[in-house]
RNA sequence: GCCGUGUUGGUCAACCGGUUAAGACGCCUCCCUUUCACGGAGGAAUAACGGGUUCGAUUCCCGUACAUGGUACCA
């Protein structure tokens, strides 16, 4: 017997990749590397009235971007393909067609029409969604209640149906799930789920169930959203596969905003995204904004998408994804859902961009830089003023403000933060700081800030007044590593140029 | 409405019958730093409510409240 871990993910090509889902992935993706199982892929594209054009695509992207594809050979080919739901059409229908021979599902003729009048007239104010169940089956059209043979002329007459799962009476469904333990469902509340479309298209119930045991897939996760429709999927596998094949169910908790749900329709509200990437949906071409373009390290968003729900016991909170795999365990996986705190999400980005070595993310600064019109140099100094000033960054994008005065001219000065106190001895000193600096040799941040000091002793000046003024001349403001080090690395010529055109603004009236 | 799931500071959370109820984010104070950060030291802030069970409940059980999910020919 095939004792492998497989689990698989089963995005739907319907929009961008939420933060839910990205987890979601990653917490299949742990535990199949964890247990040297497959991670499978699945598409569910059955939907054609949502699906959009392009996002299969764009979820790969994402994928790739947080470090968690699936094997090539789980998306062409592979084992168990097609994995595409639209392709495997004809599976399911064989499998629906057994459950109505079995006795476990039968054919429905009514009409969307139809369905809606029966919603609208057992409406009552205690049960405002009448559901299409044991207690309103026998007043319907389906091939329960008709007779054999005007069902044989409907289905003769290409009359549109669709299959419906025939719920038991008075049965008690439960099962264990790995996060939740024992759950359990009165069979006599679940409805009639339709298992496959008028257009002869599975409904996910079906399909997760086929698919699952076609693939032999051994640990199923999903959302928590999924567990109010576990019982349908238990007593398909028990009329179809046998309860000893199903996979074992870990339900997910939630994501939650700021106030309740974390939609993914309106991300913008929150003030922080809520998908992996940009995503552009081609129906409406509205734009949301994604953590990658937010200037997010990848390393950084699966790693607090993984402690959002889960912690290993101990005190640790940043992990690679390599400690992640290692540590990892379904069973101190939260029951609770979690809001989602954009300001750790911050926090989490900053430690890892002082914890990872600048040449990890100086390609995707740099294109930053470049998007802005700045000319970033040499490589060797390039990457000489990220290690200067990753400390101040927090997101990737903040590279900009924090070291632009490296590669152009500061575009301001902030005058009036010196202006009050400029005089004419602060004027002399930097006319004879520049005539020093001209002639100096051994270019550092050290003999560099010795010189001035000493040169400050002699026009008896304190040091602590002219700091705050050359620093403005540098960079523009008051931020920035120490200023020393930024006249080491911008040079000699660079420092002289900024101090002439800065004393020419300071004294102007 | 009905069904399911959940409930430790503002947020993420540890402790799964006996603790001064960890830690992190955020906030505040101080130190370091003649800038901004980093770093360091402190501080304020928590077991939804009511019943049980028990020598003892944050921890177990039952109610209530609240939150959240489902209640579609969507996933």
């Amino acid at each position: 017997m095939d004792k492998k871990v497989r689990v698989r993910f089963a995005p739907s090509p319907t929009g961008g990749l939420h933060l839910g889902g990205v987890r979601t992935v990653l917490y299949n993706y742990l535990f199949a590397k964890q247990h040297k199982g497959d991670f499978i892929v699945r598409i569910e594209d059955t939907d054609q009235t949502r699906f959009v054009e392009g996002a299969e695509q764009y979820i790969f992207d994402c994928l790739k971007w947080c470090g968690l594809q699936p094997d090539e050979s789980t998306i062409n080919g592979g084992d168990f393909g097609p994995y595409r739901q639209s392709e495997r059409k004809p599976l399911y229908h064989q499998y629906a067609e057994q459950l109505i021979n079995d006795g476990f599902a039968y054919y429905a003729f009514d009409t969307p029409e139809e369905l809606e009048k029966m919603r609208a007239d057992f409406k009552t104010p205690e049960n405002p969604s009448p559901q299409y169940d044991g207690s309103v089956r026998m007043k319907m059209k389906n091939s329960i209640t008709l007779s054999p043979d005007e069902v044989k002329k409907l289905l003769a007459d290409d009359t549109r149906y669709v299959i419906r799962i025939k719920m038991p009476a008075n049965e008690t469904i439960s099962f264990t799930d790995m996060i939740h333990g024992e759950v359990s469902f009165e069979s006599n509340v679940v409805d009639d789920k339709v298992l496959l479309k008028a257009d002869g298209m599975p409904t996910y119930h079906l399909a997760v169930v086929v698919d699952d045991y076609l693939m032999k897939i051994s640990h199923a996760f999903r959302g928590e959203e999924w567990l109010s429709s576990a019982p349908v999927h238990i007593l398909l596998w028990k009329y179809l596969f046998g309860l000893d094949n199903m996979p074992q169910w870990a339900h997910l908790p939630l994501i939650m905003g700021p106030n309740g749900k974390l939609s993914k329709r309106d991300g913008a509200k929150y003030g922080f995204p809520v998908f992996a990437m940009n995503w552009k949906d081609p129906k409406t071409n509205e734009l949301t904004e994604g953590f990658k373009e937010k200037g997010f390290l990848p390393e950084a968003f699966i790693n607090l998408l993984a402690v959002l729900g889960w912690n290993d016991g101990t005190e640790q909170e940043i992990f690679s994804l390599e400690e992640m795999i290692e540590k990892f365990s379904i069973d101190k996986v939260h029951k609770a859902g979690a809001k989602f705190d954009f300001e750790k999400a911050k926090w989490f980005n900053h430690e890892w961009i002082k914890k990872l070595p600048v040449t990890h993310y100086k390609q995707t600064v740099k294109e930053i830089l470049e998007s802005k019109e700045l000319d970033i140099g040499s490589d060797e100094y390039f990457e000489k003023v990220l290690t200067q000033v990753k400390e101040r960054c927090t997101l990737l994008t903040d590279f900009y403000e924090q070291s632009s005065f490296f590669f152009t001219k500061p575009a301001s000065l902030d005058i009036d933060s010196v202006k009050p106190k400029w005089n004419d001895a602060k004027n002399l000193f930097f006319t004879e700081l520049i005539r020093n600096y001209q002639l100096f040799i051994g270019w550092n941040a050290a003999s560099l800030e010795n010189n001035f000091k000493e040169i400050a002793a002699a026009n008896q000046l304190k040091p602590g007044e002219l700091m705050a003024p050359f620093r403005i001349m540098l960079v523009g403001g008051k931020f920035g590593p120490g200023v020393f080090h930024i006249a080491e690395l911008i040079g000699k010529q660079e420092t002289i140029e900024r101090i002439e055109k800065a004393l020419v603004a300071f004294s102007a009236n």
